[in-house]
DNA sequence: TTGACATCCAAACATTTGTTTTGTACATTT
DNA sequence: AAATGTACAAAACAAATGTTTGGATGTCAA
């Protein structure tokens, strides 16, 4: 102890638990002490690193926001693939990021909270992460539907895909309550990936 | 002051300030003394009415239901109408339940959270209004495609319809900033309701 | 080895926050 | 008109919570 190899640990430590609560119960609902023990780490070391719960909420922000997002070299390749299977890939992929919520899958959900109730790092995360992902989302959807990027359907289409991806994912109290079973078995994320990607594409086109 | 008419009239003054704090801010995300000041209330008029912060937050949920819900009457009606034009009616008040948010206008923002946190009164609200109103919805999609209420497409639909209204509504922050201009216009809702209406009739008929 | 620095621990502090207790004005009843 | 109970106000309390301070412990360069 006492390493800066351990602090990085520590520090990694922290940002996962706080990560997690965070995304759980959100910035109110959380203690620095929660924090502290669901991390094993003393609440002296919270303030060492981050000096204030609100700085280390930030922290967790900007952390959430890189592991999210589809980096360069996938959207790459992504674009060599036909529009028509890339978005499929692109649905696939943020649906099992916001259905599987573990220990180190807690980003879509921490994200999706600060965009209902922004703070004073939206409009960072905005310029840095959503704008890009979101354009390059509609990118694909003019690509399949020979629209323009600025066309009100191919816009619409890209909040939908948001809002179907989000409410598999983050609405499964509600989801289990009133369609029991249908979310279950984690292989039907093909046939709901599969249904979102046509719907998108529907109301791109329209 | 001192009647059984102000009592009234307190309590529903309370009811109003604390149901749309809390449905910004969250349960721990307002304190008490918020709002008795937002509610222009002592703050031993809430103690004397509910009791607690918790039993309060209850009798707000229970209210919000009870406001949200499409009454018997009015589904009544709308299944007089043609199921494509009762659908696309339902889309449309929905949508407008949730875009338009001001002191008498909370309720879907605050039932929308609950169903991501649930907390103890959740399988009682389920019980009370989301089943039926689902099952209602899922009605009208059964009759629409011609399949059976259970179809697994035909109860995507109802999820996809949830997940659609409340993008448009509650996740306007974000909307604002990666499509500016998209929301605006509160004319443009029958717009909205129409994309989203044959979205929903092309999940399910799938 | 020693001094300096980084990392972490232990305890305490000052607010905030939910709740309780006690007091007071008004209305209704008898 | 006196009595009684309802509706709210004022103040205080105890627990929780974010933050600070001072010290312990280990690491590393000289």
């Amino acid at each position: 102890m006492g390493t800066p190899k351990d602090s990085l640990i520590t520090r990694q430590k922290i940002i996962d638990a706080a990560g997690r609560l965070f995304a759980e119960k959100g910035f109110k609902g959380v203690t620095v002490r929660d924090i502290a023990g669901s991390a094993k780490v003393h609440l002296g070391a919270l303030n060492y690193h981050f000096r204030t719960k609100e700085a280390l909420y930030r922290e967790v922000l900007l952390e959430a926001c890189k592991d999210a997002s589809i980096s360069e070299e996938a959207q790459v390749e992504l674009l060599t693939l036909p529009p028509e299977k890339a978005l499929y890939e692109v649905v696939l992929g943020t649906l099992e990021e916001f259905k599987t919520r573990n220990a180190s899958q807690w980003q879509s959900a921490l994200l999706s909270r600060e965009c209902r109730n922004p703070g004073l790092v939206f409009q960072e995360l905005v310029d840095a992460y959503f704008k890009p992902q979101s354009d390059f989302l509609a990118g694909i959807l003019a690509k399949i539907t020979g629209k323009p990027l600025e066309d009100m359907a191919v816009q619409f289409a890209g909040i939908a895909f948001i809002g179907l991806v989000e409410t598999c994912g983050l609405y499964s109290h509600y989801v289990n309550a009133v369609s029991p079973g249908l979310l279950e078995h984690g292989e039907k994320n093909d046939w709901f990936a599969g249904q979102i990607t046509r719907m998108i594409i529907d109301a791109a086109s329209q």
